[in-house]
DNA sequence: CCCCAACCGTA
DNA sequence: GTACGGTTGGGGG
């Protein structure tokens, strides 16, 4: 090296960690690696070559050399054994990307170096100190302050992700002080990620300004004792020996034993193919065309390199050394040595199970300097779970209260003190139930303050957010103006992996994998009469209760989410599950308008009716009774009136469902049909006339349901408070009800059906020809299987016959019996059993279907959609043959249902970007949905695009992930009211 | 006050 | 025969 040459270092490691969490989480090359910062390293490193090589702008390098980390056992572990030592482990993605940028450095034709014992930063300081003695300069690629030191009239900072200079003009102008004394910044701050000791109190600010007083930190420490300030100078004086300390850790090294001398650095030209084989192997499309155009090299002729390279290969990185040493040897204790994805995520699993939780050390956060350092620390460690504490467990109505937030620090797992968490109380009252007060409580950061704070952290796109049941959540913080980015639920990673298992909210889980229990709320804030809102919650009560649940989701978290590669579920969780959280959240934030003046008419009638039947009842009956109770009712029927018994229910009670008192009206008995017309009545009355006004939101004056995304086994959602997706809609009196949901004025609702949604996932998945091909024409699909099956031409077909068909199609989706049949048609269970065997000999794909779904289901515990969620039946081989019968059925239905929710769930994930794009995002708003049924909210003039679009988004929902065998139908209309647009 | 059974509304 | 949630009555603690 000589004169006016110039050195580039690239910080590789600080570069991995930048461009992993700057990137979307998981970017995945096909067979699952994760490879998101190598593409990352890859894009940056390409860039900064060809900008370097273009002569016409800037500095042109003519030496370069990439620089890592070896391992966390450097000499300053000597001087001070605390120093790093509550680094958190390297994400479980990135673990496998450590060698693979060590080979994409390589395949750059670029020496890459790192040394045993010695940091990147040492390594970086000896060759820039060796440039300069040379006479060239150096330019360092890296915003690590921790370099600033450096800097000088010979040697640069570049900050390749903000195109950003560091020299040092900027260094003064962030810090405060020169480079040259960056070493006695830092000394007295110190640095609460490497965990360098400072001096208490003091922060780059104050540094700043004793430094500028004193001239240096030699002076500073001498004349301590003339600071004027008691508390800072105190501090200072008891912490002279940390701080001596301190600056010998963060002094760079400027004469580490280097083994490349530093004409071996020289840039090298581009091996093109070399480089296009690497990339190729990667995936990464875009760079390798890009590269293959600069460098002339022939894509197509190029054979993708073989990289070796898994989970667990090679866990070379910064401060892997702890961690990586512990997973291996739990992976042998646990399983025999393996070192899959699926033996690492169990060893994790065995890990954080075993790891106490030390609820004596959750902090309580008072004030705003506190939460702005948990804040910075989540930002450096990339995650941190979150939860909510409020006033209500209904999201549109709740009032926060405070929150939570829970940081990993991986080598302190042996004190319980891995997981550290805080609660964070906003709004808690003083005292309790006084009628003067009602005050806040002491010591609760101001609302705003902490919100704003807040809310930087939530939507900064590098921060991962945890949490359990996000979309509570985010609702709530939606409500307050926060948009939650780049998020994690442990509800929808346990519903991803373990549909099927058991429940999916925290206590279960916490059980299931902690063997925790969590404080019951109750035990908090009461229960019944004498339950308080958690503002009325004990601040020292709350911390424990809040903060344990920040605690646990992250745990949770550690546990879980290494097992989504491992069992192949990733793709379901991020297509399927994790995108409807800010989906659902703005549904039930947007609710439905619902008319009130129509359901107290419709409850009126009701009303009268009802009692018109309790009198006719009454009279028939010769007595009076409550005829909401069955068991009154039975002895009513069957005991003083002496009607034939049929059923009786599982409790040894007489049944008087519909059937039977369907039955019993046959035969001419007068009663039973009065029973089932008042019943019906009663039900629409207090179902939904009645209900139904009383959630309407006092402010919104709209209808908000909640939607569940992990209640069902099958993917379908599910709907409550109210139950949007059971309003009546077969009878004519119960369709009255759907007239009362409405539009807002200058608005339609619009509604779009799936078409037979499942019987053309039958089809697809079983593969019968009859049926697509019936699909295909678009014909009457039941109609089609009457004549199969019974010879009956489509033409005139008898309605009767065309019933059948009917109950047997769905039968098939249901995992047909002869009981159930037979009790759908009210036929004998032998002449049911004629239908099914029929049907099998003229669908023999559909009896090879079913029984090759219940095999999968018996061989694996599971069975899967066709877009690979997954639903267990661990019951599947009981011995009992109810329950095995009833999981073979199930196990039959679950794979159809769920191929449908999955569809319905891609459609919704993507309507609103559609609609944005399309310029119709304004006045098309999606309100609700009902398994095969979407329902918008469209503003008139809008009505047709809108439709237009929707029906195309639906029609090909499934694509490009699965070509459907048969095209998937939408039916859609618009209307002033719900029964009319459906 | 809590939980369960029975019944019934939807797809 | 699949998948849900809500209301009511009624029993037990």
């Amino acid at each position: 090296m000589k004169k006016d040459d110039h050195l580039f270092l690239i910080d590789g490691s600080g570069f991995i960690f930048r461009a992993f969490h700057a990137l979307p989480p998981l970017t995945r090359k096909s067979d699952g690696l994760p490879v998101g910062a190598v593409s990352g390293f890859c894009n940056m490193l390409w860039k900064l070559l060809t900008q370097a090589r273009d002569t016409s702008v800037g500095v042109t390098p003519t030496h370069l050399a990439v620089i890592f980390d070896y391992s966390s056992k450097t000499f300053r572990k000597e001087i001070y054994p605390e120093y790093k030592a509550q680094r958190p482990p390297p994400p479980e993605e990135l673990v496998p990307q450590f060698a693979l940028i060590r080979e994409a450095t390589r395949a750059f034709n670029l020496p890459c170096i790192e040394m045993e014992g010695f940091e990147a930063d040492d390594i970086i300081a000896t060759y820039a100190k060796m440039a300069v003695a040379a006479g060239g300069d150096a330019t360092i690629i890296s915003s690590d302050k921790d370099l600033m030191q450096l800097v000088g009239p010979n040697v640069h900072m570049y900050d390749g992700m903000k195109d950003r200079q560091i020299g040092v003009d900027e260094v003064v102008a962030k810090w405060g002080v020169p480079p040259e004394k960056m070493i006695d910044l830092q000394a007295l701050t110190g640095d609460s990620i490497d965990n360098v000791p400072g001096v208490p109190g003091i922060g780059p600010k104050t540094a700043a300004t004793l430094l500028e007083q004193f001239g240096d930190l030699d002076t500073l420490l001498e004349q301590a004792e003339t600071i004027k300030q008691n508390k800072r100078r105190e501090n200072i004086i008891a912490n002279r020996d940390l701080v001596k300390i301190s600056r010998q850790l963060v002094t760079l090294k400027q004469d580490c034993p280097v083994e490349t001398p530093l004409d071996a650095l020289k840039l090298e030209d581009q091996d093109g193919p070399k480089l296009v084989a690497f990339l190729k192997a990667m995936e990464f499309n875009s760079l390798t065309r890009r590269v293959a155009e600069a460098t002339g090299a022939e894509a197509a002729e190029i054979e993708p390199a073989k990289v070796d390279a898994e989970w667990g290969s090679d866990t070379h990185g910064p401060d892997m050394e702890t961690g990586g040493e512990d997973t291996a040897k739990e992976a042998s204790a646990d399983t025999g040595g393996g070192n899959t994805p699926a033996d690492l995520a169990k060893a994790r699993a065995a890990r954080f199970a075993a790891l106490p939780i030390n609820r004596e050390a959750y902090e309580t956060i008072r004030d705003i300097d506190a939460l702005n350092a948990w804040i910075a620390e989540a930002r450096d460690r990339g995650l941190c779970a979150f939860d909510t504490e409020t006033t209500s467990l209904d999201a549109m109505q709740a009032e926060l209260v405070g929150f939570s937030l829970a940081l990993y620090d991986e080598d302190e797992k042996d004190d319980g003190q891995a997981i550290r968490a805080a609660y964070i109380p906003l709004t808690h009252k003083a005292g309790q139930d006084d009628l003067l007060g009602g005050g806040l409580a002491e010591g609760q950061i101001d609302f705003d303050t902490a919100l704003a704070a807040l809310k930087g952290l939530l939507e900064d796109e590098s921060v991962l957010k945890i949490a359990q049941n996000l979309k509570y959540d985010y609702l709530v913080m939606l409500r307050h103006g926060i948009t939650v980015k780049n998020f994690d639920d442990t509800m929808l990673l346990s519903y991803a992996l373990d549909s099927g298992m058991g429940g999916h909210g925290m206590d279960a889980l916490s059980e299931k994998w902690l063997g925790h229990q969590p404080i019951p709320f109750k035990e908090v804030a009461g229960s019944g009469r004498n339950m308080v809102t958690f503002d009325h919650v004990d601040i020292t009560k709350a911390t424990a209760y809040a903060a344990e649940d920040a605690d646990v989701t992250m745990r949770l978290w550690l546990v879980l989410k290494p097992r989504l590669p491992a069992e192949h579920v990733t793709t379901v969780y991020e297509r399927l599950e994790r995108p409807l959280v800010p989906v659902l959240s703005r549904m039930e934030e947007r609710g439905i308008s619902v008319d009130r003046q129509i359901l107290s008419r419709l409850s009126g009638e009701l009303a009268q009716k009802a009692a018109g039947l309790e009198e006719e009842i009454y009279q028939l009956a010769d007595e009076k009774f409550n005829i909401g109770s069955p068991k009154q009712l039975g002895e009513i029927l069957f005991g003083k009136m002496g009607l034939p018994g049929g059923k009786k229910t599982k409790s040894g009670q007489w049944s008087t469902s519909v059937q039977v008192l369907d039955d019993l009206a046959a035969e001419g008995h007068p009663l039973p049909s009065k029973i089932v017309e008042w019943r019906q009545m009663t039900k629409l009355k207090s179902t939904y006339t009645d209900a139904l006004p009383g959630y309407i939101h006092p402010d919104t004056k709209r209808v908000h349901t909640s939607y569940s995304l992990a209640a069902t086994s099958t993917g379908r959602l599910a709907s409550s408070e109210p139950n949007l997706q059971n309003i009546p809609v077969r009878t004519a009196e119960g369709r009255k009800i759907r007239t009362a949901f409405i539009a807002n004025p200058g608005h339609k609702l619009l509604s779009a059906d799936y078409s037979q949604i499942e019987l053309r996932v039958l089809a697809h998945v079983a593969d019968i020809a009859q049926l697509k091909q019936a699909f295909a024409d678009g014909i009457d699909i039941h109609a089609m299987t009457a004549s199969e099956m019974f010879g009956v031409p489509v033409e005139g077909m008898p309605g009767e016959v065309r019933r059948r068909a009917k109950a047997i199609n769905f039968g098939i989706i249901y995992g047909i019996s002869a009981f159930g049949l037979a009790n759908q048609l009210g036929i004998e269970r032998s002449e049911a059993g004629d239908y099914i065997k029929r049907y099998f000999e003229r669908f023999p794909g559909i009896r090879d279907y079913m029984e090759a779904t219940k095999a999968a289901a018996r061989d694996n515990g599971y069975v899967e959609t066709i877009f690979g969620r997954r639903i267990h039946y661990p019951e599947i081989k009981s011995s009992n043959h109810q329950v095995r019968s009833f999981n073979e059925r199930a196990a039959i239905n679950a794979p159809i249902q769920g191929s449908a929710a999955d569809i319905i769930r891609r459609a919704m994930v993507r309507i609103e970007p559609e609609l944005q794009a399309a310029g119709l995002a304004e006045t098309t708003k999606m309100l609700l949905q009902v398994h095969d049924e979407l329902i918008f909210e469209v503003e008139d003039g809008d009505v047709d695009k809108a439709q237009t679009l929707i029906v195309d988004v639906m029609e090909n929902a499934s694509m490009p992930a699965v070509s459907m065998a048969v095209p998937l139908k939408v039916d859609a209309r618009a209307a002033h009211n719900w029964d009319e647009a459906h």
